[in-house]
DNA sequence: GCAAAAGTGTTGTACGTACACCCATGG
DNA sequence: CCATGGGTGTACGTACAACACTTTTGC
């Protein structure tokens, strides 16, 4: 038997977590960014990667992501998905085979004015979304995906409240999708695509100090059923999960 | 240490398959079903379950999801995709946590031609969609997701091609989507549906014998790409996966 | 008043649906 | 010639992109 193998008969079970969240770039405007850590063993050791660990025995697969998620970042999911089962036979090229590994991934949403605050170190680290080097296993690949993902979901589904507060302005709502999708959007018809869904409110309120017109502050009205997610979508205040119930 | 359990220190991972088919029901109008595999053992003996088993080690996830389908129906998918994981703790209830099972589910379609000489047995047998009995496990609340998800990728994609022949008329294949979505579409519109997104052809051929004008033959040109499927969307003339590269 | 962002109105195009209609074939 | 399904034409409604325009604030 090779040195590296763990003598298991089984492919060993991981869950992985793609963290998404907005930040502020030095130019000014949001760009979207994600967590990674970096690796301090082999294989790949020294190559940045997805946050991950193996699944208890006693926890559900959402919150072994959540619990990583944490572990990584001190934050709590504002939105948490499932996103793909990864098991192909070469995703660590040159390990043994019996070490292999399939990584249930999961992808999350954290808010934009916590994850500034949330722990930066000398192993773990924000990267644009758009810039990041070269990952440690197929990394890239499941961070390709992910993005597909959120930016397919956007559309038809409140994402954007997991990077936002309780209240907002359009014209930060609109900045969420600008950063996302990576192009600018027209705000006249944003502000009627959003009024069309129906899932936003005005609040009455206005967000006072701008340099010209207040604007109003909207809200996320919570009484508002989506677009049809699929018999998996169920809707929690707090986190919304793509979990089976 | 209870009887049922096995000792595990980590989840079990096995791999089940959501196989469906078109078949050609008592009133003469084609309809989508399932083929379940009944239950000989504990938990849930005795009721009708997706096919499935555990994953070898030197298998990719899409390989045991074909593996097991041939097991079950002695034919090979025409499709087959990724479904989800399910691994929450409550998906069999009253079994020991340490017999706790991880299931990766992927879905497939079978040609109906074929399907119609497949194995069927005391143990094995094809389930209308729409008329399935209570199945083990969480196995209805999968079958549930795979038929949304079925539904939702027929539209932007060749999917129809699975149940279909090389060549066929627009009336079978409006059969078709008229069995995967339960309705009744308009001919003409579906005609011109068909024509806008490019994937099928004419091929000149008439289909003869029958009784009234012979309706021509078409085919799915292969040069055509298809609508944005993702990242791990892999075009395979034979098999078309969504498993990763 | 001027700049800049908030917010409204108008128009054109694309696309899906409904449905009237003609065409070709077997009986 | 007639019933039936193949196949075409047309009109309407909704959705969205483009962009001109008005409103309200700070300076």
């Amino acid at each position: 038997m090779a040195p590296s193998s763990n003598g298991a008969t089984a492919p060993a079970l991981a869950v992985s977590t793609v963290i998404f969240t907005l930040r502020t770039c030095p130019t000014g405007e949001m760009k979207l960014a994600l967590a990674l850590v970096k690796r301090i063993r082999k294989p790949f050791d020294g190559l940045w990667a997805l946050p991950g660990g193996p699944l208890n025995i006693t926890e559900d697969l959402s919150a072994a992501a959540a619990r990583n998620l944490f572990e990584t970042t001190a934050l709590q999911p504002r939105y948490l998905e499932q996103l793909y089962a990864f098991g192909n036979l070469d995703r660590s090229p040159g390990s043994n085979v019996l070490d292999r590994v399939v990584s249930i991934v999961y992808w999350a949403l954290v808010g934009s004015d916590e994850a500034a605050e949330a722990i930066e170190s000398e192993n773990v680290a924000w990267f644009w979304a758009d810039e990041l080097p070269k990952l440690a296993f197929d990394h890239n690949l499941i961070v390709e995906y992910a993005l597909w993902r959120l930016r397919n979901k956007l559309e038809y589904s409140r994402l954007a409240h997991g990077f936002l507060g309780e209240r907002f302005t359009l014209a930060q709502l609109r900045e969420v999708y600008e950063a996302v999708l990576g192009r600018e959007l027209d705000p006249a018809n944003f502000r009627r695509m959003v009024a069309a869904n129906g899932a936003v409110v005005a609040t009455g309120e206005r967000l006072e100090g701008t340099k010209h017109r207040p604007p109003q502050l909207y809200r996320y009205d919570a009484s508002v059923e989506l677009a049809d997610q699929g018999p998996l979508a169920t809707q929690n205040p707090a986190i919304q999960t793509g979990e089976q119930k």
